[in-house]
DNA sequence: TAGATTGTTAATCGATTAACAATC
DNA sequence: TAGATTGTTAATCGATTAACAATC
């Protein structure tokens, strides 16, 4: 799966044909384009790729470049159908599928995520909540009962999750995201202020506030 | 400010000669190389780029060229002084300034993000929160009393924002920035999962949680 | 047919990395 | 001096964009 194949030119192998690696930044585009379709009033059939560079402020070659390597529905002097293209990208990106997501750390941040309802839409099931404080664990949380983080590892086994959120502390994050890995979770989005050093299978997000912050900060200094 | 400033060779023009414009990416990572060197113990009195790479998760070359644009206090065979590294960080990041951010819509993403101590830690004073339900306008949270989003304006200038967050709906997102811009602010973060059309001397980073969790999905589905 | 717009190649741009002289 | 490590140049790599043939 991880081997770069490609046509023999013998036209049998059409199995092989198609598997290039893509990058993160085409990757990353893509949940916008389908927030962009998703927006488009029922009534329109296509869209243009200047319509949707437009709605995620991108170039429309970048947007013909991403899509290019999905065999879009494009249809030349016309542009792509809007269902077809939706439909592609939820299927590329796996939202057909249910994902199974365990957060660790009920503090603010924790339950903000939890009660988010972004997670939910889109075929995220939030299974479980962990957490170290004994007021917390017990506690309901839309619907969920917060664990212990000591169950970590049975749990995630048994309930087969796939993503693990980490909203604790950032002294905790690398323990817990090792955790995480070791019950067999390979797609960690980590919430903590801290770099979490994984295996190079472990796909990890990093969502910062304060980093962020910080950046503005930069460019605040930068103005007039 | 924003022209392109190079030494004229002939000495004299010392304050025109450092003026580059450096990447954003670049940018980005000196909250984490500031970070990695708050964890560093406090006897030791140097690190190598290749410490500060490890804890960042970058390459060491990189660690050292970003540096370079700073005139850094590096020490060819010894390392980078701890300390005055530190300084010069926060000090090109703006951090030795107070920055007043204001923040639109508390709900439970907005509650989190005012009570998030890393805001509050380094230098970022949360001055107003934003809100358009009756029953949210007037209530305390954090010493800091919800006001009427009608007033944001006003208000934004009266307090002398520089940041302005967004934690509305994504419906309610481009308004409340539009009237941020409006109102003077020129640097935006936006938590809505919207993409933001404003003026390019806005400073806008978004984060995104659905977004970060589709792509997660994306590579949960390129597994073995 | 004329006009529109994709798909794709090639050019450009910029970021990362390797390499190494400078120098502590 | 020998060993270490920066600062910086040049090489590499990869992503973005322009251009245009294909084609509806």
């Amino acid at each position: 799966m991880l081997t770069l194949a490609r046509a023999t030119g013998q036209g049998t192998n059409l199995a092989l044909v198609k598997r290039r690696r893509i990058s993160t930044e085409t990757i990353a585009r893509l949940p916008l384009y389908l927030r962009c379709l998703n927006e488009i009033n029922a009534g329109q059939l296509t869209c243009s790729s200047d319509e949707l560079a437009a709605g995620v402020g991108v170039n429309a070659a970048q947007v013909r470049k991403d899509l290019s390597y999905f065999s879009p529905p494009g249809v030349r002097g016309v542009g792509y159908r809007v269902d077809a293209l939706r439909d592609l990208l939820r299927t590329e990106l796996g939202l057909t599928e249910k994902h199974r997501v365990a957060i660790a750390g009920v503090g603010n941040l924790g339950r903000a995520i939890l009660l988010y309802p972004g997670c939910t839409d889109a075929g995220f099931d939030i299974v479980v909540a962990f957490d170290t404080d004994p007021l917390r664990i017990g506690a309901t949380l839309n619907g969920i009962v917060v664990d212990d983080i000591a169950n970590l590892e049975r749990v995630v086994r048994e309930k087969a999750v796939t993503i693990g959120i980490i909203a604790t502390p950032a002294g905790a994050a690398q323990a817990v995201a090792d955790r995480f890995v070791a019950a067999g979770v390979r797609s960690v989005l980590n919430f903590a202020p801290s770099v979490l050093k994984l295996r190079s299978d472990v796909q990890v997000r990093r969502v910062d506030l304060s980093t962020e912050l910080q950046i503005l900060s930069y460019h605040q200094g930068q103005l007039g």
